[in-house]
DNA sequence: TTTTATCCCATGATATTCCATGAAATCCCA
DNA sequence: TGGGATTTCATGGAATATCATGGGATAAAA
């Protein structure tokens, strides 16, 4: 499984390109499956970003919601939907469609926060603001232990 | 597994082709199998499509209710009797049967929805409309792990 | 023949690839 | 351990390929 860590902040050229921080590029699986996979968050302003086998995740969880239920098709249209296929070129750059950098207010900056099989794209004052806001909220919390064993 | 992603719309010509969007077309299997398959959704006007191997799952679970069922004939004739197997064009384009047009009140305008193994067709107002509502019926959901081991 | 469906090619717009540059980090060897 | 050499990285611009779409040609059906 990938293992995106850390924050990196980088440009967005006038054409929306930006580098993937290679830290994130050493983490995807091979070198032939040159994309990401990314949509908007669905409680932040953040864009959300992963491979293709979490994303494949994403779908097997929506899938196994009732067929044709309300839950199925909220989740398809927030998450599968809205998703997009991203290449990463042969310089190691991703180009942002403008309709996600509006909806994630970037504008000339992008800063890749990493969170395990998962990144966030996010604007820089916006994820220092939502930093803050958990931090308050949540400060003490302790992390369950897995009940079930992995499979 | 197809993973089918994303929105794109699409101009239908008056011929009736509309050009598979290119992901869409790079997720179907082999290139020999250049076809989809497609029905009306059950509770929705628009149209659903999906790969062979995802149309036979369809037929596998209904196969799996209770034989000579009202479940099973409402289910059989909803989506087995009424799907259409559609060849893709050398150009990526599929031609949309009339009477499917018309089911789902298509008018030059097709727009496609990506829901992992499967996509809908929609007029693209309806699907904005359809959108919003089950935005407000379960705004603030969370999607569940799976419960059970993917087989 | 008339109609209907399929195939083939042309075109503009968009997206992707290729190459060049400077800065920063890393490596290497005395 | 220092300092120069090398590689990696992020970034910019230009060339190239892909895609959606329209029109016409060809083949099959009525």
């Amino acid at each position: 499984m990938a293992l995106f860590i850390g924050t990196h902040e980088n440009k967005i050229d006038r054409k929306g390109r930006v580098s993937l921080p290679a830290d994130y590029r050493a983490e995807l699986p091979s070198e032939d499956d040159r994309t990401i996979y990314i949509f908007p968050s669905l409680y932040t302003s953040a864009l959300e970003a992963c491979d293709r086998a979490q994303l494949a995740l994403h779908a097997e969880r929506i899938n196994a919601l009732d067929q044709f239920s309300q839950e199925e098709a909220y989740f398809s249209s927030q998450i599968l939907a809205e998703a997009r296929k991203l290449g990463i070129d042969g310089d190691g750059r991703i180009v942002l469609p403008g309709e996600f950098m509006e909806r994630a207010q970037l504008d000339g900056k992008a800063l890749f926060v990493g969170g395990g099989p998962k990144f966030h794209i996010w604007q820089p004052e916006a994820y220092a603001a939502h930093r803050h806001e958990t931090q308050e909220a949540l400060a003490g919390r302790t992390l369950p232990s897995l009940t079930r064993p992995s499979s």
